[in-house]
RNA sequence: GCGGAAGUGGCUCAGUUGGUAGAGCAUCACCUUGCCAAGGUGAGGGUCGCGGGUUCGAGUCCCGUCUUCCGCUCCA
């Protein structure tokens, strides 16, 4: 099935619980987005599986979470208040923008470089993309700060910190996650560009020689991880490596790992060869050493580095459209949120087949209680069975036990899973395990048609 | 920031030439049914983005403002 558009996509993960509007009550706000019951589960689940991939699971690489505000002159050092503050000019005619130190001349005296019109073009205007705050309760200049465009910079000013502490030769890397704030002219597209959005980077740091070839791993580790652990369909992402003039100032290659939005092809996750630049510029900048000694060569040198570098939101968004389906169920549209089940925000429903009956209502809460201890569980008895199906297919929840008259007796219970809406019937008291073995990936579904005559 | 479009209950929308708000879905309660969004009865929920103006009277006209969407930007 296509992509949903994002506007059902939103439509549904506000009615659902998922994402909410910043500031809604207040009209608004451009670039920032809540993330609700379900959303902030679904993201702290995406969040454990790439630090368990990157930290977890290896040897080579460390976690750090360094502080949102920085030494201001973090941001002089790496470039970032130089770069991101050029004075821009834009033409009314055409609408092209350019750089106020690219014209010939006043933008108010000359013609638009473009089209050719003359008193077209606007007043030069700042466009520094960092948010800025002041440290201390006195807002004069020697207090300014900015709030963190990128998570890397955390990561390059404690180099020294975690290679020391951590008792590190190269070749290792340092992970962070955490928010990140672009003051984005156009920000848009749902949660794809954010002002205020949340970053998974890291950084690997390499032997100048060893440069090409770590790109090269990572640009293929970073793909696995999008279809292996995270389960998007290979076919709807693609790598592009980035031409010569689009790189960035502090990289030497870069690829894209993109996915086929609704809006169209778009970067989900950029691993960038970013060389010695940053290193270099704060060994400078600071006058602390950033080199490493290198015993084969005996010399003294500045790690190259590759930067994995994602997005929380963009992978939220990337998961829900990605998972998103709808089918025909007897005459009726049924959606299906088809995620992972350990990135799913519920795991398990306990369902009561019968709502008035005291009975199984008391044994189904007891289960769902039970299930509570290993996973994301609830209960609900709010409507008939079907529909209550149907509530847990749009959120994603990947299993449902369903008690009934029967479970009574015979102590069991019926476990309905959401792809293929088959089901299971075992014992209550095994169920928490099995499905937190389902749920695991520990054990294969073996679930059978409703329809399907036993024996 | 520029150009274009739009802002009515949680969601999707209707509201005729201005007379002071409706539907479907969703939600909740009760009855009924009992394994895939059944049915019945009822309920809650909107100062029509916000501010000002014209008018006896504005969701409907005018001005301002904020926000959203589509392009330019760019990259998580």
């Amino acid at each position: 099935m296509p992509a949903p558009s994002l506007d059902v996509l939103a439509s549904l993960a506000k009615r659902r619980g998922f994402v909410f509007g910043g500031s809604e009550i207040y009209g608004g706000i451009q670039g920032f987005w809540d993330y609700g019951p379900l959303g902030v589960e679904l993201r702290n689940n995406i969040k454990a599986a790439w630090w368990r991939s990157m930290v977890r699971l290896r040897d080579d690489i460390d976690g750090l979470d360094a502080a949102i505000i920085m030494n201001p002159r973090v941001w002089e050092a790496s470039g970032h208040v130089a770069g991101f503050s050029d004075p821009m000019v834009d033409c009314r005619n055409c609408k092209h923008r350019f750089r106020e130190s690219d014209l010939k001349g006043p933008p108010a005296e000359i013609a638009c470089p473009d089209c050719g019109q003359r008193g077209t073009l606007t007043e030069a205007r700042q466009f520094n993309l960092m948010f800025k705050t002041h440290v201390g309760p006195v807002e004069e200049d020697a207090s300014l700060a900015y709030l963190r465009p990128e998570t890397a910079q955390g990561i390059f000013v404690n180099f020294g910190n975690v290679a020391t502490a951590m008792r590190r030769k190269l070749p290792f890397g340092i992970a962070q996650v955490g928010k990140s704030f672009r003051n984005e002219i156009t920000p848009g597209n749902f949660i794809f560009r954010l002002r205020e959005f949340e970053q998974m980077e890291m950084e690997f740091f390499v032997l100048p020689v060893d440069e090409d070839r770590w790109f090269a791993y990572w640009v293929d580790e970073r793909h696995r991880w999008w279809t292996d652990v995270i389960g998007i369909h290979p076919d709807r992402l693609r790598l592009r490596p980035h031409d010569a003039d689009e790189l960035s100032h502090y990289s030497r290659q870069t690829t894209d790992i993109e996915y086929a939005f609704p809006m169209g092809w778009s970067e989900l996750e950029g691993i960038a060869d970013r060389t010695n630049f940053d290193l270099t510029a704060h060994a400078v900048a600071s006058g602390k050493s950033l080199s490493v000694f290198d015993e084969a060569s005996g010399e003294h040198v500045v790690p190259f580095v590759i930067e994995p570098a994602m997005g929380v939101d963009r992978a939220t968004l990337t998961v829900l459209v990605d998972g998103y389906d709808e089918e025909q169920v007897s005459g009726e549209k049924r959606v299906v949120l088809r995620i992972k089940p350990d990135l799913a925000p519920v795991k398990v429903a306990v369902l009561p087949l019968l709502r008035n009956r005291p009975e199984l209502v008391e044994v189904a809460r007891r289960l769902a209680t039970d299930l509570k201890q290993d996973v994301a569980a609830m209960y609900d008895d709010t409507a008939s069975i079907g529909k209550l199906y149907r509530r847990q297919d749009e959120i994603g929840t990947p299993f449902c036990v369903t008690v009934d008259v029967e479970s009574l007796a015979d102590g069991a219970a019926t476990i309905r899973e959401r792809d293929s809406m088959t089901q299971e019937r075992v014992s209550m008291s095994a169920i928490p395990e099995r499905i937190a073995d389902l749920v695991a990936g520990r054990s294969a579904w073996a679930g059978r048609a409703p329809d399907a005559t036993p024996e």
